[in-house]
DNA sequence: GTCTATAAATAGATAGAC
DNA sequence: GTCTATCTATTTATAGAC
């Protein structure tokens, strides 16, 4: 039983801090939809920057999750697209860190480095994708531009829901797709001339 | 006299937002440091978002400046270096909207939909240039690339500061230099040889 | 584990004197 | 224009009963 409250609040409290945004949460508004009180909150966390932490934890498991390589082969564009759209669904489903990043890692030396550490996982993990793509002759780059492209990635995916929300966009697949459509058009000019037409016919066929 | 005390509210709040974040800094600090009272400040601006969205005006009127695109001439790598500087040093002396961008917009609806119109036109102001550009036959992009890439410069430029700052870079004259090189990396697989080394010469002289 | 009650601190804002 | 004093509301957090 223990276990179940404690849960209900982790789940609430993300779906509270995605659907209105972390500091427009406060501890009370939780108790409350949950109907239990704020003491018996208090019980099961320290305080909101511990929920914060727990819930961070979960993303950064699932994130490491999305930002694997394929093992023992080449990758190939297909692989880019899936990675993607792992990478950005778990962005959407933990936006709320997104959303407010800088005032979160303000916050918790523990997040700022835990989340810091996973950027440059994440930036190593794009430069070996993309560096297989060079060796698999998919793609031609010097050493310096599959740098610059990795990182040039990372921000894109980083930033791209904030972005897309900024800009008015509501609807969750199509802020992804064209997120993904975005990366694949940065990478597209690096490809070589079969691989630019495959990619194009790949983005067809995913627009709606 | 009126003016000397509401613009000395607008500079100190401006420096303390940017230093500070804005969540962070209250009316109260604004006060305190200025060494005026509380109700002081009142008299000069109804509540903490007037402040904002006056020096949201500022902020928007400057970048309308560092959008404008050269007249009567088609453009060249240079103007774009210089526009990308005029661009990131506007970003970093209002950079306390960019952290907490979603935040600061979704409270006021005059400064969301100021915010929205003008990332549209940068957005046309960025897709004109790279038009230029083709024009000049410095580069080759089809218009859906130079749709996909004006946005992907737009994304980059708007957050590589917020990027930048999360991987710990606190050097402004470095991370805009860093910002400049990576919008420009993005541009270099679209530009004819002879650009191409031509960037590639200036990124050399320009890095550190 | 959970509740009630409430403390303690902070932030935004205003009234009225000078 | 500016100050003092203060109010209201909110938020986080805790003590102690059940």
């Amino acid at each position: 039983m223990a276990r179940k409250t404690r849960d209900r609040i982790l789940e609430l409290s993300l779906a509270l801090f995605n659907e209105r945004g972390e500091p427009n949460v406060t501890t009370n508004h939780i108790a409350d939809e949950l109907e239990i009180s704020p003491g018996n909150l208090y019980y099961h966390f320290r305080n909101k920057d511990d929920i914060i932490e727990q819930l961070f934890a979960q993303y950064e498991e699932r994130m490491d999750q999305a930002i694997l390589i394929p093992e023992g082969r080449l990758p190939n564009l297909e692989d880019i697209w899936l990675q993607l759209h792992m990478i950005y669904e778990c962005i959407w489903d933990f936006r709320f860190l997104y959303r407010d990043l800088l005032d979160i890692l303000s916050r918790s030396r523990k997040i700022r480095m835990h989340f810091s550490r996973l950027l440059k996982r994440a930036t190593d993990s794009a430069t070996e994708v993309l560096r297989g793509l060079v060796a698999a002759e998919v793609m031609r780059a010097s050493a310096d531009e599959v740098q610059a492209l990795a990182t040039n990635i990372l921000v894109l995916a980083t930033f791209w829901l904030n972005y897309s929300g900024v800009r008015g966009e509501k609807d969750e697949q199509e802020a992804i797709r064209s997120g993904i459509r975005q990366v694949m058009m940065m990478l597209a000019p690096f490809l070589r001339d079969a691989e630019r037409v495959h990619l194009h016919t790949l983005c067809q066929a995913y627009a709606r």
